[in-house]
DNA sequence: CGATCTATCGTTACAGTATAACATTATAAA
DNA sequence: TTTATAATGTTATACTGTAACGATAGATCG
């Protein structure tokens, strides 16, 4: 497995890529981290949540969440989506992809950080980087202007290993 | 003046900032670069930027340049700004703020680059660091994990040194 | 020069993304 | 329980961006 893979799926079992046991690490996750802050994660918010893990690391857009959400939610429109996603990313368990208008979950939701991504044009996967030492170098450009950072988007398109192998 | 506005302001004159002529260098500019290219900057192109530069290092919406454009371009509709900024873009005179949905001028059309930019939360300003320190760093982490990079998205928000002086 | 080809622009319609505002229901706290 | 607060339901609408096709204007070539 790349070392591409590897990171976009830390929740990795073994050597292949255990997705149903991804998602459901990555909701056990959410819970404890929400129970620990008295956070209510809803059954509406786990869904959403769920639906993004599903994805398989792939961002996915609010209206295709609103799509998927309503097989077993009839109800859902699209606050119901937002307002959900909003408290998931207000708690850290997931990223919103400026680029591509879409949300992915949080690789490392108890780490303080932001979200610096890889993220593959051909398969869509995205890879949480989260390296100091991209944070430091904007830092230090940043500090010697004098400028106060206080978030940011780091997102770099290109080809994963994979896909970079597929090509004709 | 700050290294942020000294950033932000690249064609400044003299202490000050006559936006006046930093807009007129801007067109001029972009003319000399199209000329070069026998890319055609057309009235609506022009003043399509024109308006980008008028808007005074700060990111300006499409939809908020459709209104300024409407007042000597009674035919404009969304199409007309959004071909014009795609030309824009294309030729390297303007840039896209992924995370405000908005179109800033290029600080240095003429060198290839990636947009960095810091941008403040307060007055709006946007200012383009195009550091290579930083482009270091990505690239180092992208090859480490074998992904081949193809464009990026960096925008930092926070508070440029006058803002941050000026809170209460 | 006139015919032709292509890039640009005009025009209509619509798709996709996101939020405001207020009513209702469920949960927690007193 | 009563009360307060958080969450969700509901309707409507704002904002951002593009598809598709026709008309026009500039370039190219015989």
């Amino acid at each position: 497995m790349s070392k591409f893979r590897e990171t976009a799926m830390k929740s990795l079992s073994g050597d292949g890529h255990d997705h149903v046991s991804c998602v459901a690490e990555a909701l056990q996750r959410a819970e404890d981290i929400c129970a620990a802050r008295g956070a209510r994660l809803t059954k509406l918010r786990r869904h959403v949540l769920q639906l993004i893990w599903e994805s398989g690391h792939a961002p996915i857009g609010a209206y295709e969440l609103l799509r998927r959400l309503d097989k077993e939610h009839a109800s859902a429109v699209p606050p119901t989506v937002y307002r959900a996603l909003d408290f998931l990313i207000e708690q850290g368990l997931v990223h919103r992809i400026e680029s591509l208008n879409a949300f992915v979950g949080c690789a490392s939701p108890q780490e303080e950080h932001v979200g610096q991504f890889l993220i593959c044009q051909s398969c869509g996967t995205a890879a949480e980087m989260n390296d100091a030492r991209i944070d430091r170098a904007i830092e230090k450009v940043a500090a010697e202007l004098g400028f106060a950072t206080n978030g940011r988007v780091i997102e770099v398109r290109g080809l994963c290993p994979a896909c970079r192998g597929a090509e004709a």
